[in-house]
DNA sequence: ACGCGTCAAGTACTC
DNA sequence: GAGTACTTGACGCGT
């Protein structure tokens, strides 16, 4: 099995690299009009800049997943700051293109919590539409709208879950195909576990993200890993890349849904043994607090089990 | 230099 | 119905 390796959008070891320096609606209201829109540009460009920095990390450290920071464009869907986070751009998010196609990086986005389809209230499923245009527009920007995937979750329960994902099922019909197109859906650490996830994704042939820690903090005892690996490989058949895994552990028993600095491998091995039992590449998306170094550590730690071997800075045979 | 409250958005829970 | 917690990083402000 061949496991590759990323993190989320900031590698910490470099200086001053947030890729989502942002502003408030609050902070942008304060502004003298006139400055207003010129704020937020140039918030922008430092963000783009900063993405490519962090590129060029993973390109140094021969990493080949990275997700991109949802915050680059500040207010980019808020109904009363209409601006162009596109246009004044435009060479930006080539060169973003460019770097990721030439170094065959594999490249995300996570919008936030909000970007759901279950509600029943019309304004929350036009607000994520909205929300993954966005996400959508600066994939088009980069000409990666094709090869990249935008993950969110299910959504919410409100008391019935059978209705929540019927609601689901109707309100996605109001997102544009090539969008849905690009879409993965992750298992939660609260509500839908990944067989009730799985079910959404194999409804609608939607790549299932699968979640480890969430799995761990939230699944039945039917739910083995034995069982749900195969059928998550599935919702990969057919796809250019390898199925992702998001990949953490808990900070202590107490807080134990919130992500701990680093990923601990006693917490991962079981995740391990059964990826390599079924054989197959899959991709490692580490969400950890300390980010790159957390990925670095990690990957020293698997490749030092017995049979591991790294075959690249980010990328282990086992 | 450092600590603390705030932030556009939603849901879940308590009262 | 109103209020708070959840949860993330960044930011502005007060000290």
């Amino acid at each position: 099995m061949r496991i590759r390796f990323g993190y989320v959008s900031h590698a910490l070891s470099l200086y001053e690299a947030t890729p989502a320096k942002t502003m408030t609606f609050a902070r942008y209201q304060k502004l003298d009009p006139d400055t207003q829109v010129q704020e937020l540009e140039r918030i922008t460009e430092r963000n783009l800049q900063n993405t490519i920095r962090n590129l060029h990390f993973n390109v140094a450290h021969e990493l080949p997943l990275y997700r991109f920071s949802s915050s680059i464009a500040p207010l980019a869907t808020h109904d009363e700051v209409p601006w162009d986070y596109i246009t004044p751009f435009q060479s930006l998010y080539e060169e973003i293109g460019s770097i990721v196609r030439r170094h065959r990086l594999r490249t995300s986005f996570h919008p936030n919590q909000f970007t759901l389809f279950t509600s029943d209230k019309p304004h929350v499923t036009a607000n994520a539409v909205k929300d993954l245009e966005y996400h959508y527009a600066m994939l088009q920007a980069m000409d990666l709208h094709e090869e990249s995937h935008i993950n969110i979750h299910v959504g919410g329960a409100y008391g019935d879950k059978e209705k929540a994902v019927a609601r689901f099922h109707e309100n996605l019909k109001q997102l544009p195909e090539p969008i849905k197109k690009q879409l993965t859906l992750e298992n939660d650490d609260k509500t839908y576990t990944t067989t009730e996830t799985l079910e959404v994704c194999e409804k609608e042939a939607i790549p299932m993200m699968f979640d480890y820690h969430h799995y761990m903090a939230n699944h039945t005892e039917e739910e083995s890993l034995e069982t749900l690996l195969p059928r998550f490989f599935k919702t990969w058949d057919h796809m250019p890349v390898p199925p992702k895994i998001h990949i953490s552990s808990p900070k202590n028993e107490k807080e134990y849904r919130s992500h701990a600095g680093s990923v601990d491998l006693d917490f991962i091995r079981p995740l391990l043994k059964e990826l390599k039992s079924q054989g197959e590449p899959v991709d490692f998306m580490i969400e950890a607090k300390d980010k790159d170094h957390a990925v670095l550590k990690l990957i020293e730690d698997i490749a030092g089990i017995r049979g591991a071997k790294r075959v690249a800075g980010g990328e282990i045979e086992y």
